[in-house]
DNA sequence: TCTGGGGTCCTAGGACCC
DNA sequence: TCTGGGGTCCTAGGACCC
């Protein structure tokens, strides 16, 4: 029988900020969204003042009053810090599955004494990565969730550690847990489960898994059966090849002129392009979307359009051309946009493309092309060499970003000292290994 | 002024073929 | 011409996750 472990960064995004200024310590602070929309991470401290998933402008004047500290995302900086915290895991068990940029999940089958393990692999992290962490240890993966969700909010766990293998506490914890909160069960579902007396994760557990299967779907029964300790989902060790790569996000202003959306939907094809480029994979497709501002009483436009090409392309310029004839298709006057995106699908490994005599481009080169221009802009910056039509001067269409963490504490701090800031907290040979 | 971005899986229903 | 079953493929929409 397998054991899982499920190790979560507190508050992540937050707590990278507080590796940059250790000041921020046991103060108030919050993350925003891209284009400062919206609360994504938020301390304990702020959690505690009541903010929650709030547009940033609705909030402001509680933000002064209580002198809430406030960052705009700074994804570079989150996403070298997991790396860091999920070499440091990896350490503790290569059987893991790395399951978004602040969880995994370890199988630590075989180990004696979990509890002390798992103290251990949090202090480890705590020491060499800066960042604190809440671990559920149980025999499936819904459970180990379970575990952790408690770990994380019951003043009782003060260790942030709770292991429920073998626990004379299971069914406490599973009747304390409500099935909304049950990773696996959203509001939907949770509402229906309600309307038939399933109000807590021990009450799904108990339930018939024939009627869930016939009343909801073999997904939820699967996770009603982990709840009972029976072992339904494995780990995914390697990560699968991603079958869609997307590049959307809200423009800085609402949009009315086709130039300008050339120049978004032109940037939004090259980042999507960049992303499956470094992936090593080429696509069949291509998706083309716009959407208005649902917020504003004025009339509404959600068009979008699939484009099937020829030939599997990992070309940005070929993507561009692309995505930009679905944008002549789906465009239409009088309408004020606020988003778009670009999605590319049907993914395969760029090198087993099957080359073709008909195909109209020279793929070797293309490749070397990309290979270039990709190497410039990790190097220099994203965006340092584009493709015309995606516009030359900086737009106002552009992310708004005006609480970046370079920016807000001690001026302006390169990426080269944000990351001599990260290294001057280790003394560890994760660090050095890792730079 | 201002309301996230990026994914996955499952299912129902339509089109099409034999 | 009508009727029907069975199979596959595709797409849209709904649910979930972080």
């Amino acid at each position: 029988m397998p054991f899982f472990a499920i190790v979560d960064c507190n508050s992540f995004f937050v707590s990278c900020e507080r590796i940059l200024n250790p000041n921020l310590k046991g103060k108030p602070v919050i993350v925003l969204s891209n284009n400062d929309g919206m609360v994504v991470a938020r301390s304990t401290e702020a959690k505690a003042l009541g903010i929650s998933w709030d547009a940033y402008h609705l909030i402001k004047d509680k933000i002064r009053y209580y002198d809430i500290q406030v960052f705009s995302s700074n994804y570079p900086l989150y996403s070298e810090i997991s790396g860091r915290v999920m070499a440091v895991l990896r350490e503790f068990s290569p059987r893991m599955e790395v399951y978004s940029c602040d969880e995994a999940f370890l199988d630590l089958t075989g180990i004696d004494n979990l509890d002390a393990y798992g103290h251990m692999i949090r202090d480890t992290v705590l020491q060499y990565c800066g960042i604190p962490v809440s671990i559920g240890i149980a025999r499936t993966k819904t459970l180990a969730k379970l575990a952790n969700r408690i770990a994380k909010k019951s003043p009782k766990v003060k260790t942030g550690v709770l292991n429920l293998v073998d626990s004379p506490y299971l069914d406490v914890a599973l009747k304390r847990v409500e099935a909304k909160d049950v990773w696996g069960v959203g509001r939907r579902w949770a509402e229906r489960l309600r309307g038939n007396s399933i109000l807590t994760a021990y009450d799904l557990a108990q339930a018939d898994s024939k009627w869930i299967l016939k009343n909801f779907n073999i997904v939820l029964t699967r996770t009603a059966l982990e709840l009972q300790g029976k072992f339904c989902l494995p780990l995914q060790l390697v990560p699968p090849i991603s079958k869609s790569i997307m590049h959307s996000m809200s423009f800085g202003k609402l949009i009315e002129d086709f130039e300008s959306l050339r120049q978004v939907i032109s940037t939004y094809a090259a980042e999507s392009a960049a992303k499956m480029w470094r992936e090593q994979l080429a696509c069949w497709s291509v998706l083309v979307f716009l959407e208005t501002n649902r917020f504003i009483q004025e009339p509404q436009y959600y068009p979008s359009i699939t484009l099937q090409l020829p030939y599997p392309t990992d070309h940005t310029g070929e993507i561009i051309q692309t995505a930009l004839s679905g944008l002549d298709n789906i465009y239409r006057d009088g309408y004020r946009y606020n988003k778009g995106g670009v999605m590319l699908s049907g993914l395969i490994p760029a090198e087993e493309r099957q080359t073709s005599l008909l195909d109209p481009y020279d793929r070797e080169k293309i490749a070397s092309l990309m290979k270039a221009l990709d190497q410039v802009n990790t190097t220099f910056g994203p965006g340092t060499l584009r493709y015309g039509s995606q516009g030359f001067r900086r737009m106002s269409w552009q992310m708004r970003q005006n609480h970046l963490s370079s920016q807000n504490n001690q001026g302006l701090m390169t990426e080269h000292q944000q990351m001599k800031r990260i290294c001057e907290l280790g003394q560890s040979t994760y660090l050095i290994r890792a730079l």
